[in-house]
DNA sequence: AGTCGGCGCATTTTT
DNA sequence: TGCGCCGACT
């Protein structure tokens, strides 16, 4: 055993030595939150290796994210060398893989491409020219949803949606994939799923290489997944999942912590480890944590300690609206840049869009930052252009990737041309580049002309890929860029607009030229750009400030985390009481990144679609017993009484007689009378409409209407 | 073909 | 509010 090993394992408490040893049967870990899981899962995989002499590739680690795959391997090499060799991937790169090397049997091309949410949706409409990109949309999500079941077009989809169009319009969409040659999202669970359920010599072979699966995050795999991990194990693999259902935050795109609760019963005699020591967090943050998610029914139940002594009690920020929210986090960054702190400051906020006003803030200071998800690289204009014209190379019957950059730069092949081309399809074999060449003949002169020298090009970087040159493919692209024009129509663009495209094409470039110049190289490039959304912008290395949506910090910690836009409507955003669990969840999970320290904020106006809207402190807030946290209202006069768990006098009421508010379904109205049953405010409302009715301001989409107020500090 | 302006509409969260 | 889409105009 390599001292390293031996080290990390006298390391561990006895619930992970528990689990890292662990030999017979299906294994099922409850991890919470910084309860060093990824620690144990890396442990446990040089141990089998090391200990038990297992031949590394015959091990599956199954992540959640592209970046966590990367630490996993990195953290497992460095205790055994040979762990590099352990296939570790999310679903959807290991189902990508799969269909890679049993392409024929899967029936897709070996370069078949990956359509992002954006592509569906494009490919949906030209498909449904006649419906608005925004419906299409809606369509998309339903298919992208019936895939997380593993449903069929043919199959009852009126657990999705009981939309008529649905079952056409996905069965439609499907053959048009299958007849590009590509995959969505979806496919890469759905297409593995099907096959190892049809072919039982890719079953076999794919059975007996993997000997032991793991998966990490197993709260948030979806049905599909589940399925796929189902077909991958016979009686003999020794299967282990890692997870915690309070933890679960991805049920809107078909998660289900079932999976994970009904675990020990579809794999008999489970073996159950608990790990509920804490590395991480303060106790003052875990007891937060813990009265939060306490508030839930639906769960295992879980306690978590620590032995860190101290730490100090989380702060409750009130604030008037966001400009002091974000006046706010900067201060306190700026405090601890003068303070010589250690450690990042987490900046959290549970949409994207409210990413924009710390990010104009921070560039205003000068503060580096980073920020993590949102502002894509590849969702630049120019990056996709290229990106589809690589596309184009890979499958030559991408038909979205081609229609983006057949007439970019503008070369004459309009609308009409372009359709000629399309038509011809059915005589090429789906190949666009064939289909163009019988076109040519119906083309203007000018079209024609233009169409033979595209396809010219793409036959060249065709040869380019097969020569293999010594070059790598960062020159590929280079010489794609230059050949299509798009590289000088987006150095022009850049004089006029005083953009920096061409410099994000040469970012592009320095990615791409760390793959050889050959189809394999170029599919790989490919699939790291669909599948690794992570992958960093420009990167401020020296930024101890990172700005990231609650979603994203999963499985990450921070010394300092500012939970942000703790409102009704904001976070949690509707009341339905479903969500409201997962969005209980979310909280905690937020929470639990905090290392030292805790900030929660809360304002009492923003503006919402550009109206200034008063909003009621998150029910969240209201969960927290008071002595769990430190109240700070001096930003404006006045205490804190919201939520549901104050209780008090009128004086505190949310909506007192007199204030005027909106209701999402009734209009515009009046409070007539504003009482409490037990700690519940109540109000009767009479709206403009004529009817009254009567609600719980905390659980009803009712919103104050700014202006109309008689009392300015109801807080 | 490309630009400009008006209008309508949208808002989670992501592999 | 701000973006994206569509239509009209140059």
């Amino acid at each position: 055993m390599t001292a390293d090993l031996q080290e990390a394992l006298a390391g561990l408490n006895p619930a992970q030595r528990q689990a890292v040893l662990h030999q017979d049967g299906p294994l099922l870990i409850l991890a919470g939150a910084g309860s060093g899981k990824t620690r144990v899962i890396t442990v446990r995989i040089a141990w089998l290796i090391e200990k038990l002499g297992v031949d590394p590739r015959s091990i599956l680690a199954v992540t959640f994210t592209n970046k966590a795959a990367g630490e996993m391997r990195a953290r497992a090499a460095s205790l055994v060398g040979s762990a590099a060799e352990v296939t570790i991937r999310t679903f959807h790169s290991f189902g990508s893989w799969m269909l890679r090397r049993n392409a024929d049997a899967a029936g897709l091309p070996r370069g078949f491409n990956i359509y992002d949410d954006d592509d569906v949706v494009t490919l949906l409409h030209t498909l449904y020219p006649e419906h608005k990109r925004a419906t299409l949309g809606r369509y998309a999500h339903m298919i992208s949803r019936a895939k997380d079941y593993c449903l069929t077009p043919e199959e009852d989809l009126s657990a999705i949606s009981e939309d008529p169009e649905l079952p056409g319009m996905y069965r439609r969409y499907q053959e048009r994939l299958r007849e590009i040659g590509n995959s969505d999202f979806g496919d890469l669970i759905m297409r593995p799923v099907q096959l190892l359920e049809s072919d039982q010599v890719v079953a076999g072979r794919m059975r007996s290489r993997f000997r032991h699966i793991l998966v990490d995050e197993y709260q948030d795999s979806n049905v599909a997944q589940y399925r796929l991990l189902r077909l991958l194990c016979d009686d003999a693999t020794a299967v282990c999942v890692v997870g915690d259902d309070d933890q679960s935050i991805y049920r809107f795109r078909g998660a289900e912590v079932r999976n994970i609760l009904s675990f020990p019963e579809i794999f008999p005699d489970t073996t159950v480890v608990r790990l509920e020591q804490n590395y991480r967090s303060t106790a003052p943050i875990l007891n937060l944590a813990g009265a939060v998610v306490a508030q839930n029914s639906d769960r295992l139940g879980k306690e978590l300690f620590t032995e860190r002594p101290g730490g100090e009690l989380p702060r409750l920020v009130l604030l008037p609206d966001q400009d002091d929210e974000v006046a706010w986090a900067i201060d306190r960054v700026r405090r601890s840049e003068r303070e010589g702190e250690n450690g990042e400051t987490a900046i959290l906020y549970r949409t994207n869009a409210q990413s924009r006003a710390f990010e104009t803030a921070l560039l205003r200071e000068g503060i580096p930052y980073r920020i993590v998800g949102s502002l894509r690289f590849y969702e630049r204009e120019e990056v996709k252009d290229a990106v589809a014209f690589l596309r184009l190379l890979a499958n030559r019957r991408d038909e979205i990737s081609f229609r983006r950059v057949i007439n970019k730069p503008a070369r004459g092949i309009g609308p009409k041309a372009l359709q000629h081309i399309i038509d011809c399809l059915a005589h090429a074999e789906g190949d666009l580049c064939r289909a163009a060449g019988y076109a040519i003949p119906k083309l203007s002169r000018k079209a024609g002309t233009e169409a033979a020298a595209f396809v010219r090009i793409i036959e060249g970087l065709d040869r380019f890929l097969d020569g293999g040159s010594g070059d790598d493919l960062g020159a590929l692209l280079k010489e794609t860029l230059e050949l299509s024009g798009l590289a000088r129509h987006h150095e022009e663009q850049d004089e006029v607009a005083g953009t920096q495209k061409l410099q994000n094409l040469e970012e592009l470039g320095n990615a791409a030229s760390l793959y050889p110049p050959t189809r394999e190289g170029l599919i790989e490039f490919l699939e790291a750009i669909e599948l690794d959304s992570a992958r960093r912008d420009v990167d401020d290395e020296d930024a101890r400030i990172v700005l990231i949506t609650m979603h994203n910090t999963k499985g990450l910690e921070f010394d300092r985390v500012i939970i942000t836009g703790l409102e009704e409507g904001l976070f949690p955003r509707n009341d339905d009481p479903a969500e409201l669990e997962e969005e209980r969840r979310l909280f905690y999970v937020a929470v639990t990144r905090a290392r030292d320290e805790l900030t929660l904020t809360s304002c009492r106006s923003r503006r919402i679609h550009g109206r200034f809207m008063d909003l009621l402190p998150s029910r969240f807030l209201g969960e927290i017993p008071r002595e769990l946290m430190e109240v700070d209202s001096s930003g404006y006069a006045g205490g804190f009484g919201g939520g549901g768990g104050g209780g008090g006098g009128v004086a505190d009421h949310p909506l007192p007689q007199g204030t005027a508010v909106y209701h999402d379904d009734y209009g515009s109205g009046v409070v007539t009378r504003a009482w409490f049953a037990g700690s519940e405010a109540c109000v009767n409302v009479q709206f403009e409409t004529g009817m009254t009715a009567q609600f719980f301001p905390a659980y009803s989409p009712l919103e104050r209407i700014a202006g109309a107020d008689r009392e300015a500090d109801l807080w």
